[in-house]
DNA sequence: ATGAAAGCGCTAACAC
DNA sequence: GTGTTAGCGCTTTCAT
């Protein structure tokens, strides 16, 4: 792999062209100040004659900093990973780090030997950063990042202490949000698709659901609560034949994610009931599955752009050498309302 | 950014601890031969009393080698990102990295800016290779990275005389394939929905479609032709209003892409007419959106997993100071008959 | 404002 | 087999 091409200039053979010394050249690249201004434009033409590009090993050993951050996806099923919610977490993090000199690194973390491997790699001084991206519960990587020293944001957390800063969605007052919307609209039997508890995002919009019933007097009744194996749409559409048959008097539903509510918007196809009357849901921004004669849907946003553009200013300041040792950010979510379609 | 925890201990702390020279020390880390076994032990057990990892910014710079590849998205409108066809493609790379000290880095290139960015990272010397998906025919960044000397392996081709290695898909063979299996169920009027023409590959498989017309001995009737504007669902459901509206007729439909076809089928469902009775598509190995009651469909696979292993197999061996200046390979696609839903 | 010099932590070539 | 040494190309004091 002697991959460094012969014919490759270095800030020496720039600086001696230039006819100055390396340091000058050194400031030049870095835009620092205290360069006379024709100086500056002698190395600039130099840099271009050579076709010059700093060697970024050399840079980072010597500055002690790599200039890229990575984007990890811990999803051992990751078929999520071209999930709408996964993209828009994306693009919102490309978009914070555009005006910055930051390279930003997705990586897949599937495997224990990705994960060694992640972690060399970042140990090894390759990022400035980590963001984390759903996290199951009992995954080591964050304290082995944090252990490590290195700065690293979550989205979401582990658990109700988490000790690594996150930027998480108010998931129990969305849920609550959610679910008292159906009750003031007059619906007496609400029923909840959750996610898999053994995530705490999934316990949250629980405990929002119940909270909702019991703040409106409400009994809350285990039957009319069913837990999806994931967030996917096929235990959205398991979970929804179950309630059918269980309580075929059901007025509204509560889904604890888009896909389970497109799940179950489908089983509902499928049979062609018209209960129940309502759906709401927890979910992101453009999620509008439902067709003409379709329950209306209610959907509780996720700021998802604003997770992003958070997630990097903690993770930039975290590298600032911040004398913080966490912080955690909880973001409001948003109720919004469609017409019946 | 002052990144380098204080604590970080160095190769040289290792080898003094282990007492021995440093470059036994890094024969062990390096898994290199010549080191007796009882030397190598010490040094592991050294390794481990310290926590020390490797800095891989001093190896870098040192060994002339970053022991990472990235996989570039090109996608300026990259909803693709969740699509079936990027997962998959990802999914092999990752594979085929995973017996290997390669860290895998997507990374996404949508601005000129981002462009200019990752080029500097790459030529920077932070990643030894470069695989590229998706490129459009007037991106530059092959041409840069070649010009920079990387290794750089293309997910399909520019033009039909690509001049940077590439792996593709036999998408005339494919296309061919498709129509000429709808031709010989009998089907007499056979339009086409194609991707955008200035991308080669919506070319190779419009060419694929007239061949077999010609081969048949039929008229390539160019009012039975639609292109679409992209390769997603929305362009394929216009094209396929389009034709219905130019030919009632329509025996079967020829679709570009999974995506397409998706969208034509779609299309169908809402005016809910039984014509063309046969759609066929090339795309991905798990598509079959059709519904009871629609027309079968026949798919011609790509095969995106060897695809996949192929990209990393050529960009591995370009790495290896191979004296082949480029290489194409254009792999076999296979047609996959389904029982009518 | 700018040049000179001292590392950053590692690999690899060479000596023993 | 193993220790020694000379860089890799840059940033960053410290002089000037």
């Amino acid at each position: 792999m002697g991959r460094r091409s012969p014919g490759t200039p270095t800030l020496e053979e720039v600086a001696a062209l230039a006819g100055v010394g390396r340091g000058t050249v050194s400031r030049v690249i870095n835009n620092a100040a205290g360069v006379r201004d024709s100086t500056r434009r002698a190395v600039q033409r130099a840099i271009a004659e050579l076709g010059y590009v700093p060697n970024l090993a050399a840079r980072s050993l010597a500055g002690h900093r790599a200039d890229a951050v990575a984007l990890v996806m811990t999803e051992p099923d990751w078929r999520l990973f071209g999930e709408p919610f996964f993209t828009e977490i994306v693009h919102a993090v490309g978009d914070a780090l555009t005006d910055t000199p930051v390279q930003l690194l997705l990586t897949l973390v599937r495997t224990d030997a990705e994960r060694q491997r992640f972690v060399e790699y970042a140990r090894g001084g390759r990022v400035d950063g980590v963001l984390l991206m759903s996290v199951h519960a009992e995954d080591p990587l964050p304290d082995m990042l944090a252990k490590a020293g290195l700065p690293t944001v979550m989205l979401g957390r582990r658990s109700g202490d988490e000790s690594v800063t996150y930027v998480d969605a108010d998931n129990a007052g969305g849920a609550r949000g959610a679910v008292t919307h159906l009750l003031n609209g007059g619906r007496g039997t609400i029923a909840a698709i959750t996610g898999p508890l053994d995530m705490y995002v999934a316990q949250c919009r629980l405990r929002g659901y119940r909270e909702a019933l019991e703040q409106a007097g409400r009994a809350v009744r285990d039957s009319l609560v069913v837990e999806g194996d994931d967030f996917t749409e096929e235990s959205g559409r398991r979970a929804m034949t179950e309630l059918i048959a269980r309580h075929p008097g059901i007025d509204a539903v509560f889904a604890a994610s888009d896909t389970l509510a497109a799940g179950a918007l489908s089983a509902l196809r499928a049979t062609g009931r018209r209960v129940p009357q309502d759906v709401a849901v927890i979910g992101f921004d453009d999620f509008h599955p439902a067709r003409p004669a379709e329950p209306p849907l209610t959907t509780v946003r996720q700021p998802l752009g604003e997770i992003g553009r958070t997630m990097v200013r903690l993770l930039l300041e975290e590298m600032e050498d911040s004398p913080v040792a966490w912080r955690h950010v909880i973001l409001r979510t948003e109720l919004v309302l469609r017409e019946s379609a």
